[in-house]
DNA sequence: GACGTCATTGAAACCGGTTACATGGTATGA
DNA sequence: TCATACCATGTAACCGGTTTCAATGACGTC
């Protein structure tokens, strides 16, 4: 592997004047600078990164640390992020932490000296956990986590209200008696979702104690839920699943018992992924822009590492409904715009 | 941000003993060890990964270069080398060539002193002028480039397989008259698709010259093949689609139009993408293992990393035929077991 | 012709780690 | 008791770049 020594001896100069002229800088004539970028050239010369941000004290690379690498989600995400930090000359370094607290921290630490930023969406565990492993120094922003938990600038999508205007919605349609299919209870987003339920309902008119029925976010899960709603002979007149797949499950289990989906029971889930549109009927949903929320935390890092110490802010972003088949309401996109939290910002960048 | 020699000061030790207190090396006193480990933990060290790498010779991390970084394939790509990375210990540090030959050649550069690896997926030019790039002396996989092309080992999909398996699934289902619905005429994997396709309608007793429709891997070319078939009232008896979103788009348009699918015509698709298992009927198709793939490039990226110089090998991973509804061919996955090349180690890793 | 100014270049320090080699102290054996 | 081996620790070089500072030389001016 060649170093820039290398090039400097081949073009008979010093590795001072090498790097000058490798790096653009002015004080150079230009017969030196096409000695050096020639010998460059001919050497197949590519500078060391390591050793360059070592010097430079920045490495143009910012780490993504993710629950997960895989599936739609964290790969709308990503695109988000990329879109941003490509547009900025940076790299991105992912790593997931499989899990364990044990693998975020080892997953935070092998960032240091690698990164100028981190954007981290944590685990559901204890923030102070978290709080104690983030490199001091580091330029950081959390991706989903609720804002003000800590303090430490964060993005994420504003679950409550998404559940609660898809449950108003419902209402408004005229359903009373809907039930939830809830995600995992250890899981945030889910636990969010359902507050935003049942707050809606109990200021909406809705039942008085709706079904809440158990789920984990899988196909199954909704299926399952949906033979208990047709064992049980349960009265509902909606079913509310905290994701876009159970819902799915949901319903085909619902169809396959003859139920007629949306005029015996209302349908709806969240998230909007690309298979919403294509179940029969279509699926009522809310939207949530992944890649947004990525977009939106790659700027606010960006805003940090340029423009130095900011105070901690919160972006909530605002999901929209997208109404389907699989509820009789009239099919349109209710798009709700006020974010809460320096939209402005988020639109310049 | 504390360095190795705030942690020796403090510990009252030099910088080469803290070095191998913090490393675990044998020869360290009990007591010593003891207290730089509590300095370090006290003053919350982290080493820097770009020094620590610059005298390692090596970084712990391996480069992946993607024509993109989201949708499904990606995402399981990622996944499927992320598996296997992990185990190693490796981080993965990824990026995307943004189209351009341009791109390509700075994505790879930008991995030079940061990795250890690398993993290329290259996008449809030149092969020697990613081979003039690839930085000397970096051990390097190609995913999905075909076999033989350059000297570097590879692993791709067998797309030719693949698409002549399903086409003479169809022809022995009965079909004679399978339209084939093309991808991007650049597109590596729809040339290798039509060219199985032709071969078996060849070879197989199809229709002498088949209809080829234009298309470009998105459901509105699906849907506008379909429409052509339908105004053009041509004689077909299965539309063979090169990806699963446009034959989703032709089924969509089909039955629409009143077209008993797959008893007036047969539809397939290719990719198995999770959508397919949706539609109604749900979409026969040529179920590839993308994160397979990953894991078998990665598998082989680190056997030449621990390995050294090995011969320049091909995977060729062969995918499976899913059939479901939309083909009246008895429902059962076939899947074919021999990989031409290199299996057994595939399988050992 | 002497001097000051400015531009170009080179020598060396530095970034933050790791490790070869030197050093000094202790245990072991004759 | 002394030579030897061995072990823990420190010193300093090194990885491959960038940058400060000093040196050199060309040029313009009086």
């Amino acid at each position: 592997m060649t170093t820039i020594r290398d090039v400097a001896r081949s073009a008979g100069v010093s590795v001072a004047t090498a790097s000058r002229a490798l790096n653009g800088h002015l004080n150079v004539t230009d017969g030196v600078r096409k000695r050096v970028t020639d010998a460059a050239a001919q050497l197949n010369y590519i500078p060391h990164n390591g050793a360059r941000s070592l010097t430079r004290q920045r490495s143009d690379a910012i780490g993504v640390v993710l629950p997960d690498l895989f599936g739609e989600y964290f790969s709308e995400l990503v695109r988000g992020i990329d879109s941003v930090a490509h547009q900025a000359g940076l790299q991105l370094l992912l790593s997931n932490m499989h899990g364990s607290a044990q693998g975020t921290a080892s997953a935070i630490r092998a960032m240091r000296g690698r990164v100028d930023g981190l954007l981290i969406m944590p685990p559901e565990s204890d923030p102070a956990y978290l709080v104690a492993n983030l490199p001091p120094g580091l330029p950081t922003v959390l991706i989903n986590y609720p804002a003000g938990a800590i303090d430490v600038p964060s993005v994420a999508i504003d679950n409550y209200s998404g559940a609660r205007a898809m449950a108003e919605a419902l209402l408004a349609g005229g359903c009373r008696r809907i039930a939830h299919i809830s995600g995992p209870r250890d899981n945030r987003d889910a636990r969010e979702r359902l507050r935003g339920f049942v707050d809606a309902m109990r200021d909406g008119g809705g039942e008085r104690s709706p079904l809440i029925l158990p789920g984990d976010f899988t196909e199954e899960a909704g299926a399952e839920a949906a033979r208990l709603i047709i064992a049980g002979n349960v009265a509902v007149d909606a079913v509310f699943a905290a994701n876009d797949m159970m819902a799915v499950g949901c319903l085909a289990v619902l169809r396959e018992a003859g139920i007629e989906v949306p005029d015996d029971i209302a349908v709806a889930g969240f998230d909007d992924i690309p298979l919403a549109r294509h179940t029969y009927p279509a699926l009522s949903t809310v939207e949530v822009h992944i890649a947004d929320m990525g977009a939106a935390a790659m700027s606010l890092l960006l805003a940090r590492l340029q423009g130095g110490d900011l105070p901690a802010e919160n972006h909530l972003l605002q999901p929209a409904l997208m109404m389907r088949g699989t509820t009789s309401i009239e099919q349109k996109k209710v798009r709700r715009t006020t974010a809460k939290n320096k939209r402005e910002e988020r639109e310049q960048s």
